[in-house]
RNA sequence: GCCCACAUAGCUCAGUGGUAGAGCACUUCCUUGGUAAGGAAGAGGUCAUCGGUUCAAUCCCGAUUGUGGGCUCCA
């Protein structure tokens, strides 16, 4: 329930839209069979069984058509039946989706069926009154689906659709799409030359240009400083390794589908590595290892490859080779707690650092196949959940989503469009230490199996950093902007004082850059605020003469007058604190 | 992988069954200009790839590859 009144009635008016739709389907296309047609964020969809997919020029007949069904003004009424009635009624109407569906409303549920004209669709309702009361609704796009969301069922043909209050809600809204294409990571990662993807290295192979590098040198270096703070160890491991060593650790049998083919050297069989868990377990087991040594924290942006389908992959947030800032924490079974709380403190940091205050935290329970005895699951599972309240952190449960060899905790950011993306993990595992038999030495002279912990923050570095792009829009931060200052001469009787000043800044560990092109001073600017560098200092006579900067900064016209010290002592604190600046809200 | 759409210059995009166009960017020249585009000239394309139809294909048809929006799956 909810107490938000505009946004029950917008889920209503989007409701009653899906069924308007509908019925245009109906009405023109009257073979089609009508499934189910949910409300969703910001709008609503209705997938359709039919032979043909819908074309653009369908979508516009369809949208003509809701219009004028609008017009006429039906009353929509509600009407509750006996089960038996309403089978034999959509039995009657061919529509054997239907049926299904009631079949799954239990038993003592009432099955009501909303009328409106010719068309009566089962509904639990709550609807509009009067086709009337839509006005302002717009189709957006088509997909094919599956009955049930299994792609074993039959191909269903979606229709998404937008619906709101007012004509200008709408537009507001179809704005607020247009902005967010602006920010897209894979548009700006052209735009501000980030990275690219190119057709001949393929699909889901990401290449960093020289501003994107920088920036993820910075993620890179910033992590590490962290990690080192705070009792991790770096390791290094290789991009491949036998098959053998996925077969003990089980990736060939569950996890084979997302690996690589593999490649034959000198007769061995090879895989590039989708995980990077089982050498960290080869470096645990180099020695003995005593309870004294534990927790041992072994972290590595370590580079893996997994075969995605192709029509899964998008820009940096979903590819085939990535980079996971990755750690496993080997620990007595009393220390998981308490590491779980700090690598969640991490990942708040991290989060934090980089400016995303926003993020849903997901706890995954036991799936219906597991290993590891149920008392251990409730244990971890318990340990997981205690961590996330002496944490402070709000979060859901995601039951029997947790894999199989252990529960999780998973953090998800958004995009522009709103979509989550899962980052941050942290996965007990029951299952490698068990098939690799790794142990320690506790204080009784006896052997013991460690607690294995899996854990990332960003994830992977591709798809935290294609978050990053699109929060701020390409306006990064200046700890983290790939050229933070650039020099703006007004003639060519200024380069020689901007070399001087270029120097220095250079000296002080800025990233500058210069124009030194023939350009007017209006044209620099532009193209400097176009790459969405956080200052400009124009250098002209007065600049010259006097020894000062005149500063621009990249989201406000004014100009400030300093000393190239006094610049350097300002920006050098707000490097230091990472100082967010002028973040931009995602919408 | 599935459904639909798309693929033309470095980028953004027009366009036609008879051998290709704009703007921006690039190169050269003129201009030395004070806070979001000064001017001129030039160079740049096997119209994604392969096949078919046709006297003739960038355009029509098919396949392939890639991209986009979803579905399924996931960091």
């Amino acid at each position: 329930m909810t107490n938000d009144k505009t946004k029950t009635d917008l889920e209503t008016i989007r409701h009653s839209a899906a069924h308007l739709m509908a019925q245009a389907v109906k009405q023109l296309y009257p073979e089609t069979q009508v499934t189910i047609g949910p409300v969703i964020e910001d709008g609503f969809y209705y997938d359709f069984y039919r032979k043909s997919p819908f074309v653009p020029e369908d979508l516009e007949k369809i949208e003509k058509r809701m219009k004028e069904i609008s017009l006429q003004s039906l009353d929509i009424i509600r009407k509750e039946m006996p089960r038996e009635e309403a089978l034999k009624m959509f039995d009657d109407m061919n529509e054997p989706f239907k049926r299904e569906v009631i079949n799954d409303i239990a038993s003592n549920d009432p099955i009501s069926v909303y009328t409106q004209g010719e068309f009566t669709d089962l509904c639990r309702g709550p609807h509009v009154e009067n086709t009337k009361f839509l006005k302002s609704f717009k189709l957006l796009n088509t997909s094919a689906s599956y009955w049930r969301g299994d792609e074993r069922n039959k191909v269903l043909q979606r229709i998404y659709g937008t619906a709101w209050h007012t004509d200008k809600e709408l537009r507001l809204y179809l704005k607020r799409l247009e902005e967010a294409k602006k920010r897209d990571h894979r548009k700006l990662g052209k735009e501000l030359d980030l990275f690219s993807v190119t057709d001949e290295v393929g699909p889901g192979l990401i290449l960093w240009h020289p501003k994107g590098s920088r920036i993820r040198c910075l993620m890179e270096d910033f992590w590490k400083e962290e990690h080192f703070k705070n009792g991790y160890e770096m390791v290094h491991s290789p991009h491949a390794a036998k098959v053998d060593m996925w077969k003990t650790s089980g990736h060939m049998d569950f996890y084979k589908d997302n690996i690589f083919s593999p490649m034959d050297i000198e007769g061995k069989e090879y895989v590039m590595k989708p995980m990077n868990c089982p050498f960290h377990i080869q470096i645990y087991k180099s020695r003995l290892r005593s309870y004294r040594d534990l927790p041992v924290r072994y972290a590595e942006l370590g580079t893996v490859y997994r075969y995605e389908r192709s029509g899964v992959l998008h820009g940096l947030l979903r590819v085939r080779g990535f980079t996971q800032d990755d750690a496993h924490l080997f620990c007595r079974p009393n220390q998981i707690e308490e590491e779980i709380i700090k690598v969640l403190d991490l990942i708040l940091l991290i989060l934090k650092s980089f400016g995303f205050n926003e993020y849903k935290v997901y706890l995954s329970t036991r799936p219906d196949k597991f290993v590891g005895s149920e008392e251990n699951w409730e244990k971890a599972t318990n340990a997981l959940k205690q961590a996330l309240e002496k944490s402070k952190l709000k979060y859901e449960i995601d039951p029997g989503e947790g894999v199989f060899y252990g529960p999780k905790i998973d953090i998800k950011i958004k995009d522009s469009l709103n979509r989550f993306w899962q980052v941050s993990t942290v996965q007990v595992d029951f299952n490698l230490p068990q098939r690799f038999d790794i142990n320690y030495i506790e204080e009784d002279g006896q052997k013991y199996q460690p607690i294995m912990l899996h854990r990332a923050l960003m994830g992977s570095l591709e798809r935290f950093f294609g978050c990053l792009v699109e929060h701020y829009a390409g306006a990064f931060p200046l700890w983290l902007a790939p050229v933070q200052i650039i020099l703006l001469p007004i003639t060519d009787q200024n380069h020689e004082y901007s070399d001087e000043v270029f120097k220095k800044l250079t000296l002080s560990g800025f990233r500058v850059e210069k124009d030194l092109r023939n350009e007017k001073i209006g044209f620099k600017i532009r193209d400097a605020q176009i790459q969405k560098i956080p200052y400009m200092i124009v250098i002209g006579e007065k600049e010259q003469t006097n020894k000062i900067l005149a500063v621009r900064k990249r989201r406000s016209k004014e100009t400030i007058t300093f000393t190239i010290d006094e610049l350097t002592d300002k920006l050098s604190l707000e490097v230091s604190e990472k100082k967010l600046g002028e973040s931009i809200q995602p919408i």
